[in-house]
DNA sequence: TGTATATTTAGACAAATATCGAAATAAAAG
DNA sequence: CTTTTATTTCGATATTTGTCTAAATATACA
């Protein structure tokens, strides 16, 4: 309960991040192995890793010298299940086609 | 295809933003009846719904004086179908206790 | 212990963001 | 045409964000 998402959303709303979990989905990977994928620093990289951690999207184990990055899938489910809240709050019938409640 | 969802996020990353959602699922409004349920100034607001216009996803309709905003649900619909993709892409079968990759 | 590799932290900086009050625009009403 | 009401645009400002280089920490290994 009480899932705070509020740095859940600010962690989706970069592109990189939202790229570094898609790398996830298809596998765990060190911060090393993620870095090398993208055009930006390491440093910038652990700092985007530090949000992620903090909004529980990722999950971290120490294997030696590497620190490997997991995806928490739960977390995302949870974001999604908020967004569906937003367009049809606790009902399943949802009226694509908003139309005009003419209330004054 | 070519959905460009940065704007999307970037608008769902802010709290204002997703109450305003949230409230304009219950039905349309305007400007004004939203402005007065938030404790931040007008011209905030107003700022807040260019954002969400720019991302589609809301629209408006002049009505004499008023401007009624109304919710877009199929752009919230596409970012959840993207976040769906990010935790299994392009496969209906999620595993929610994403154990240690043992696919290819 | 000392050196190499992997990752993070510290500090700085430019760009983006959220907010405000004041002024501008748009429509309605007198 | 002037005033009133509704909303947006303008300009300013403080905070947050993404990025960098340099330095620090942690582990492995000779």
């Amino acid at each position: 309960m009480s899932s705070p998402q509020q740095p859940v959303f600010k962690a989706l709303a970069d592109p990189t991040r939202r790229a570094i979990l898609k790398r996830l989905q298809e596998g765990s990977e060190t911060a090393g192995e993620i870095a090398s994928e993208f055009p930006i620093s390491k440093p910038s990289l652990s700092h985007h890793f530090n949000i992620l951690k903090a909004a529980d999207l990722v999950r971290t184990e120490r294997r030696g010298q590497h620190i490997v990055y997991s995806l928490n899938a739960t977390v995302l489910q949870e974001a999604m299940a908020m967004l569906l809240d937003i367009f049809s709050p606790g009902d399943s019938s949802q009226d694509q086609d908003n139309e005009e409640s003419e209330r004054e």
